[in-house]
DNA sequence: CTATGCTAGGCAATCGTTTGTCCAGCGAGC
DNA sequence: GCTCGCTGGACAAACGATTGCCTAGCATAG
């Protein structure tokens, strides 16, 4: 009996069970863009703790675009989906509206909204751009740039408070002019970075919203002859794979990528496991790491060993 | 009437649909890691194309384990997925035999499997193999070393095979020892250029049969105090966007990453739609792609430009 | 030996769509 | 005015699993 099973290759139809069961062990993840690292690190980090609980994951490409981030939506709530993962979202998103309405568990990751409390897991903005910021301060630099993200995404105007606040409990004035926003690719790094460092009276450190934009900082500022650290000093942001690796190596603030996918399955499966939306917030603290972008004596990027992010 | 379907914000259960229609609208890809720079590029290929012709697609992460390859076919067979785009194939390759069995669409992209003729995407690596190899040559090098891909995948043989032909058309005789396998990964690069630049007689032109592979060795070469490209020349294959960005830019061969992607949904829907089993193998001429790693003069990549792969 | 209780297996309903059939109604042509 | 044909809507069957219910059979106890 079971031998006819296995001959004949039987498997169960997943389909007419998920109609049934009314479940279909899909979780959806929605990123600007898998080719950013950032995100190619954090669905790892989705698909490693959803594959063995019995979930596939689908992978949703936005660029950045409202337009697209809806339509996405709208086709995985056709689809059924048991959970989405966003990690596009903007501070007052309609898609997150959408997200509400739609009764499907989801969870916010990286990014948030702020009109109300979305199950969330990413790092403390506000803390992480303060102590990025301290650290060119306490390398006595005045005059600090600060390559800002979007004020309509919440990792930008975050980072950016923490830049004033450091200015601010270190009685420093912040220029405003130092300001610039750049967004969050590599090409608007460097058409900020342009701007910024042909001021008149140009910064000597810069604090980048993300590492993608410093690293267009750090070109750009190669292209004008600054030298690095010494004529500029750079920090970033999320210290992803490639920080370790450039040379110099980027200054930035560690957070834990992957493990935000693994948490945000955590948090999707306790709230469909347990119908109380338990609306979590875990919020990682993150942490700086030293490299050659900032203080010219730090301990090189090992060549010879993968660039381990956390060991330095 | 319409009206009421629009408070009600209703939506037709794609999941019914799907077990009445018997299609699902979902693609799967299989690739050994998003973190990976190729198969992150190759993803956004299937998606941009998968997208607008209403398929959502799942995304599968094997680390280039059989049995993860496995598990993950199994599960997309039990999801009813209308077909699956494989990168992560081995010549001699179970999982193809399983693919080959189910009666849905597939396409192997890159890697292919060589028991039959599977429809197929990717590039002609013998030819892309011996034209690197041919560029050490013209070059001037005649002790050239061979970082190749592991004799399970097609892709290490044939770049392997397309650099003996490129000796042997030469005229040269190639050394064996310095053909010594690393794998596909930096970590695999950084331990067989070991072994290849220490050895009593070491090469002084390097070709990797990837681009990380030879990001690995270019590290190698940089501990042993080895100068880029005067004492050792380096190429890759894929030019990944890494290649082109990294000092000294990586000499290597370009291949349309993302269009295999966008190629391979198209063989697949082509099945899908005329289910004529059109098994057709669309090939790629690799392109050289010369940076400093190989010549000195080389134009550098434009740092202010973002690295457009094809550019140079 | 009979009655009761438990178990196992089979049958039907359900999930939400699609699709085909059937019937009724209306319009046009003879 | 009657008949034929077409159109539109309504109803039912099917997709392939799950799940509950019902019955029949067996075993045990009185």
């Amino acid at each position: 009996i079971e031998a006819l099973l296995r001959e004949t290759g039987y498997r169960p139809n997943g389909i007419a069970r998920g109609l049934k069961l009314r479940q279909t062990n899909v979780l959806a993840v929605v990123i600007p863009d898998v080719t950013n690292p950032f995100f190619a690190a954090l669905f790892r980090g989705v698909e490693d703790a959803a594959t063995p609980r019995g979930f596939n994951v689908l992978l949703c490409n936005t660029d950045g675009l409202p337009e697209r981030q809806r339509s996405h939506l709208l086709s995985l709530q056709a689809r059924r989906v048991d959970g989405v993962i966003m990690a596009s979202s903007f501070l007052k998103d309609p898609s997150v509206h959408e997200l509400r309405r739609q009764k499907g568990p989801y969870v916010l990751v990286n990014r948030f909204s702020d009109e109300g409390e979305d199950p969330f897991v990413g790092s403390d903005d506000l803390l992480g751009g303060r102590l990025a910021t301290e650290h060119l301060l306490e390398l006595g630099h005045t005059r600090i740039g600060h390559l800002a993200g979007k004020p309509i995404v919440s990792t930008g105007v975050l980072r950016r408070r923490g830049y004033l606040a450091a200015h601010a409990l270190a009685g420093l004035p912040a220029d405003p002019r130092l300001v610039v926003e750049a967004g969050y690719t590599e090409e608007g790094g460097i058409e900020a970075a342009r701007r910024l460092l042909t001021l008149d009276d140009p910064p000597t450190a810069v604090f980048a919203v993300t590492d993608l934009v410093a690293l267009g900082a750090a070109g750009v500022a190669r292209d004008l002859g600054l030298r690095i650290p010494q004529d500029l000093a750079i920090v970033g942001y999320n210290d992803i794979p490639l920080a370790s690796r450039v040379s110099p190596g980027l200054t930035t603030m560690h957070v834990p990528i992957q493990e935000f996918g693994s948490v945000a399955v955590r948090l999707l499966v306790e709230q469909l496991e347990s119908d109380a939306a338990a609306g979590r917030r875990v919020r990682f603290t993150p942490e700086l790491v030293v490299r050659e972008s900032t203080v010219a004596g730090a301990a090189r990027a090992l060549r010879s060993g993968l660039p381990s992010v956390s060991a330095e």
